[in-house]
RNA sequence: UCCGCGAUAGCUCAAUGGUAGAGCAUGCGGCUGUUAACCGCAGGGUUGUAGGUUCGAGUCCUACUCGCGGAGCCA
């Protein structure tokens, strides 16, 4: 048997043939190839044998056949275990009973490694033990399609910022204090120089970036301390935040829904394999295309009224609430003009109602909640200072960002949207645990 | 922090207060077209922990530990 480390000494006797991936099959039909990958599972029914091959790309069932191979390579394929790695070799054929259309008639096997017991087998499994074991359940073909469609979603923000002037301005983790001074934070010692917190919100840096390059987007990871223990909660979680000078919050709204639409077109063009896998009724997700609705907090509250629940006006919307008003539309909604005093004290007042903050959020549908928060920005330095006292923040900590209205204050205005929640509505997923390859939860953090 | 639910074989789950079982996984045997293959045989248990009630507790009671879902907070 030939183990990995003398698997490139070891290639005498096994030929060289071109190593193809489990995708690209369909370009190989009729020839000879090479697949380099790990038994999916196996099944033999005495003198045939099949044995699914899984490469990251996909599985193929490889066909191995007494006669077909030699006695020795036919031996070789009983011990295989699940997870056992393999390079075999043999001859693609189009075969319409195989999942995705394609075999492979095997000429020969090499076995690098016969796995040992693998822990998790294809039936079912409690979400604690696959939890305890992420770093193998991330091998499923349901994993892997959710980690494949995250990348492309993180691609496809990316490439919507960048295609439109932005500027990527990375904003520090490590933070003096906190940005929005309410979230309960991660602590730890900084040196001689005191305590220092992991970030919540890279908006105030980028704040700074938006007065210096303009269009600019932080995209990094986030951190809340709070004892969240719901299915859209993380206490490391990734967030996208632009942040543009000269925009108010109408500008705001018109970037968030050509941003969702650009996203989830993006990601349907190219993952309908994946949302296959993940048997996605992806009926909500064509629709997302601009104008997305717009109703203000009063025009939500009446929604809330006329559905009989119990709400004073004043309050932020709960889970439940924004699943109710979510579900009065086909596509998201964005929710403007909240009641300042439920929004951060960096949001900017209605000019006609200073009860009302310029606040914008994204509800999406089918109860995935709040995917976008942002605001039009305060650009007084009198009314900021106010607020930082109403808040009792620490207005010392906050100085460099007051130099941001006392050099050429300008409106402007941006939004963060939280990557997970995004992948685990795209995805139809019941928890945000999944959308990550190591997810961070309160009482989780191995491995 | 609060409310609710749960913990039995490696995994997923059964078991009226009365001899702890099944499917899958594992091992052995059978099968040349299987699709979470199938058929036969075998091994596998301190029922989360500590007390209590009872002739008798997986089952009822108390406490604790761990987990899950939700609330609050938020993306």
């Amino acid at each position: 048997m030939v183990y990995c480390s003398d698997f490139f000494e070891q290639r005498q006797g096994f030929e060289l043939m071109k190593w193809v991936y489990v995708s690209d099959l369909s370009h190989h039909v009729g020839e000879a190839v090479e697949l380099r990958g790990w038994v999916y599972n196996a099944r033999s029914s005495g003198k045939i044998r099949f044995v699914l091959l899984r490469d990251g790309t996909g599985v193929v069932q490889c066909v191995v056949a007494k006669g077909q191979v030699s006695e020795d390579v036919f031996e070789k394929t009983i011990t295989l275990t699940q997870e056992s790695s393999i390079i075999v070799h043999g001859t693609v054929r189009k075969e319409d009973r195989a999942p995705g259309g394609y075999e492979l008639d095997c000429k020969d096997v090499k076995v690098l490694q016969v796995a040992h017991e693998y822990p998790i087998t294809p039936k079912e499994h409690g979400v604690e033990f696959l939890a305890d074991r992420r770093h193998l359940w991330l091998r499923s073909s349901r994993q892997v399609a959710i980690l494949r469609i995250r990348h492309r979603i993180v691609k496809a923000i990316r490439d919507f910022f960048d295609g439109r002037g932005f500027t990527l301005v990375d904003s520090p983790i490590l933070t003096p204090a906190a940005c929005e001074g309410t979230s309960t934070l991660f602590e730890t010692e900084y040196f001689d120089l005191g305590k220092a917190y992991l970030t919540q919100s890279g908006q105030l840096y980028a704040e700074a970036g938006a007065l210096a390059l303009g269009k600019v987007y932080c995209f990094g990871p986030t951190f809340r301390a709070e004892k969240s223990k719901t299915r859209r909660h993380l206490s490391e979680f990734w967030m996208v935040e632009p942040e543009v000078a000269f925009y108010d919050l109408n500008d705001n709204m018109e970037l968030a829904e050509e941003f969702l639409e650009y996203i989830v077109q993006t990601v349907l063009k190219s993952s309908a394999q994946e949302l296959k896998v993940l048997e996605r009724d992806t009926r909500f997700l064509e629709n997302v295309q601009k104008p997305l609705p717009r109703i203000t907090y009063d025009e939500a509250v009446e929604i809330l009224k006329k559905k009989g629940i119990d709400f004073e006006w004043g309050n932020d919307f709960g889970g439940t609430d924004e699943t109710v008003i979510s579900e009065q539309f086909d596509r998201p909604v964005m929710v403007h003009h909240y009641p300042a005093k439920v929004k951060a004290f960096y949001m900017k007042r209605d000019p006609q109602n200073d009860n009302l903050a310029l606040a914008l959020d994204v509800l999406a549908p089918e109860g995935y909640g709040e995917i976008i928060g942002g605001s039009q920005r305060e650009d007084s330095l009198d009314a900021l200072l106010h607020r930082i006292r109403e808040h009792n923040l620490p207005q010392e900590a906050f100085e460099w960002y007051l130099d941001l209205r006392r050099f050429g204050s300008v409106p402007h205005a941006g939004f963060g949207l939280g990557l997970e929640r995004t992948v685990s509505w795209i995805c139809g997923l019941d928890h945000v645990r999944e959308t990550v390859p190591f997810p961070r939860m309160i009482y989780r953090i191995t491995p």
